[in-house]
DNA sequence: TTATTGCTTAACGTATACATTAACGTATTT
DNA sequence: AAATACGTTAATGTATACGTTAAGCAATAA
């Protein structure tokens, strides 16, 4: 109790986003998880009328959530076109994965850092053994939701705040094109291994290792996911 | 014409941006230079009424630049207290060096990657000695402005434009410590070569040493600036 | 047939009216 | 005197009306 007071005096404002039941956030948030679920695949298009009608609200807080989504870059605003789903090209995936590599490097490397207790390294085993397990059970969304614990985990455990949103943002961006890979990319025997080594390097403390592993981590997914994009020539993913 | 018409349909929504006669943009370049350029310093506040008044049209428009710049991270906008202009911590100083110097020195890996011509790196020398130029005159401010046009064009570059379009905001948010800063900070007299030697790095294509080089001219910088603002204890800067 | 011009109208940008919420002061109670 | 409850009111959230713009089409001229 005595934490969420002291956290939430920290930075009230964002827990007015989260929560807030305005119907600004209401259309974000609906509109947002029908991208990523690829409800609205790359390519819909709507108009600012017909979403008010079909969300049952006026324009005003639609247009507020398309701009949100828009700086997300999950759509582009065209005039009188309304609001489009962007596809995702290959390009762009092989932007965001070098953007993702530096950042989370970085993160790994802030962990390493800090020298973590073993108890705050303890989410990083569960999720790599979730992800064994997963594998072996042929789970693949399971695999995926304990990869992105994981992640989500290490990314957390940086302390870089900032660094965190900033992350989040471009895993938005390349969630459909993850999720869409995902049974058509070999099975992803070594990422368990990549991480557990991660966890090794974290461990010992060993910053620049932390950092470069977890760099090469995240280009060797970058080639797979682009190359997929590419050999399936999906020009609207 | 035809060529303006093929260029527009590319995308012409960029267009619209930028230069966009629209009240929103309006608004927004508006106070975003005047937080940018300290006339509304750390911790101003004003409602979303008064900002009408002050801008002359309305409270619609109004509210959508403070959107984007709260996304920014320029401004935090609370329900009954309106905007308030954003205060610079040594801490939020701090992450954002980190990310930057994780992103700008992957986009120098990328550009050594590229083995990238004379030509294409001139701009970076004709900075570099501006910058020289700039220290020997005394000139704190054109030196600045040299420093950014050379990091600019390296970001530029380096070809990924969502990694460009990152380091830009951030940056932004960076921009008022350094303009404070800039007076208050040894004289960098190091910076220039530490430019050069980059460049070097870029010419000969070494990948790995470009990116270390970056990364820690930009960690420095961030040291001393950080070190600056907890030394002045400015708590709302 | 093809390009150009003007008209129609859908969609949006902006203003404004209205509803809702919570901050603040006041009065009442203990 | 302190605390709490309540009413007032300022500020925001949302809806809607209105004027402007440009997309698409049709008609006309080359």
């Amino acid at each position: 109790m005595k934490l969420g007071t002291l956290l939430n005096t920290a930075n009230e404002w964002q827990a007015t986003r989260a929560d807030a039941n305005t119907l600004v956030e209401l259309a974000y948030q609906t509109m947002r998880r029908r991208i990523l679920d690829n409800v609205w695949a790359p390519g819909f298009r709507a108009l600012e009328q017909e979403l008010a009608k079909l969300l049952d609200m006026s324009r005003t807080p639609v247009r507020e959530a398309m701009m949100r989504l828009s700086n997300d870059g999950l759509v582009e605003v065209v005039p009188r076109h309304g609001m489009r789903v962007l596809p995702l090209s290959a390009i762009d995936m092989a932007e965001i994965y070098q953007i993702l590599g530096a950042l989370e490097a970085t993160a790994a490397e802030l962990v390493a850092q800090r020298r973590p207790s073993s108890k705050q390294l303890a989410p990083l085993d569960e999720a790599s053994r979730a992800m064994d397990q997963a594998l072996k059970a042929d789970d693949l969304d399971a695999w995926a939701l304990a990869d992105e614990r994981f992640h989500r985990h290490l990314i957390e455990l940086s302390g870089n705040k900032l660094l965190a949103a900033a992350v989040y943002n471009f895993w938005d961006r390349a969630h459909r094109a993850r999720m869409f890979t995902l049974r058509l990319r070999p099975k992803p025997v070594n990422s368990t291994r990549e991480h557990r080594e991660l966890v090794r390097a974290l461990r010992s403390g060993d910053v620049a290792l932390a950092r470069e592993q977890h760099r090469e981590h995240r280009e060797r997914n970058g080639r797979v996911l682009t190359q997929i994009l590419q050999q399936f020539q999906l020009p609207s993913l």
